[in-house]
DNA sequence: GAAATAAAAGAACGATCGTGCTATTTAAGG
DNA sequence: CCTTAAATAGCACGATCGTTCTTTTATTTC
């Protein structure tokens, strides 16, 4: 589930075809990602695509994991420089914003999310790890603003959680489809009025 | 971009087809639609199903059509029984959530959404359609609950609009990952919330 | 019921799919 | 440098894809 350095050759090759594959399936989505196609991308025959990983799932697997890694590393980590609480929390949902305009693809988490939401397997399982575990660290740092006494003590944390989610699938979906910019002032000021209604 | 009433046998067929089709899309999403799997669900050839459309695209986009127009059935039309204002746009919201159970399979226009909205073409260009539609008519039923006095009159209903699409997609993506129940219990909350700050 | 028309089937097309198997090339270890 | 192992290419497979064309069957229309 996580990426580990490139130190021979062939690791080095896995990881840049799991990068071009990355941005394909940002565009084409997971049942878009065709072993053909990523050859094509990186200039190899597909069985030396395919060797690098035992089947398509897997491939489809490693670029979900890649797409959880680069969230964790663009959103959460530098929000962790805020000190704890409402700098924190309201960084992690800008930062979260910014995310989704630079992936001029859409999102692989919330492509995955919606095309294996139905389809039992390895996939959707580990999208729910995922999803899982972005909720908790959410949760998490709201409980941070509750204990700085910056949110009301009666703060429901997985509630505010997936309130900011369904701003964040609002601000996808619109950025994508009506333009960023009025997305991300919506968005904004959603999540303002979102954290000002549970302000002590 | 309506369906008619099926007068003659091939209408009749069509409307089974894209049904049957309708009900693919809910699972497999738009890409994941066809023509070979249509024939065999409905038992028929391959050539008899294309034969009545002129193309895969033609055949995404009546489904398209399809479920745009439940949407509205089940969701905007009953939602005119109750009286305009909080009422009415509170229906709109309850519904709109039983819409999102019932669909058991994924809601094919937030499928569309996702499969599409950085693929240009003619299926991108109707979902920014309905989507837009849809926005408008929530919009419109905000501004009519801030014409009865129950919603404050610096309301931005476009706002309020987006906020409200925030939660029903929360709603869509938690039920199919994390369980219906807890989904629901949540968006509800979720929307009580979201109404209450904006009453005046 | 015959003639005209619509609906469905059948077969074939080039293309692409994921995957296995066998060579060949390239990098790593001593 | 030589040997061994890793990495990649090449080729073939059965299957499925959307689409076109031709033929057969079913449904209207008079």
């Amino acid at each position: 589930m996580q990426a580990s350095p490139a130190t021979t050759k062939g690791a080095a090759t896995r990881d840049s075809i799991i990068d071009r594959a990355y941005q394909i399936v940002r565009k084409e989505g997971f049942e878009g990602l065709s072993i053909g196609s990523i050859a094509d991308s990186v200039g190899m025959s597909k069985s030396g695509v395919f060797a690098h990983f035992g089947s398509r799932e897997d491939l489809q697997l490693s670029v979900l994991d890649a797409a959880a890694q680069r969230f964790t590393e663009h959103v959460f980590l530098p929000a962790l420089r805020e000190r704890r609480g409402l700098p924190r929390l309201e960084a992690i949902g800008r930062r979260w914003m910014k995310w989704l305009r630079n992936e001029q693809g859409g999102c692989p988490m919330i492509s995955a999310a919606i095309e294996y939401d139905d389809r039992p397997g390895a996939i959707r399982d580990r999208v729910i790890f995922y999803q899982t575990r972005l909720r908790k660290e959410l949760a998490r740092a709201i409980d941070m603003a509750i204990e700085t006494g910056e949110l009301r003590t009666d703060t429901d944390s997985d509630q505010l959680a997936f309130e900011i989610f369904g701003v964040e699938l609002a601000m996808h979906h619109d950025s994508r489809l009506f333009g960023f910019d009025e997305a991300i002032e919506r968005s904004e000021r959603a999540l303002d009025r979102l954290v000002a209604s549970y302000r002590s």
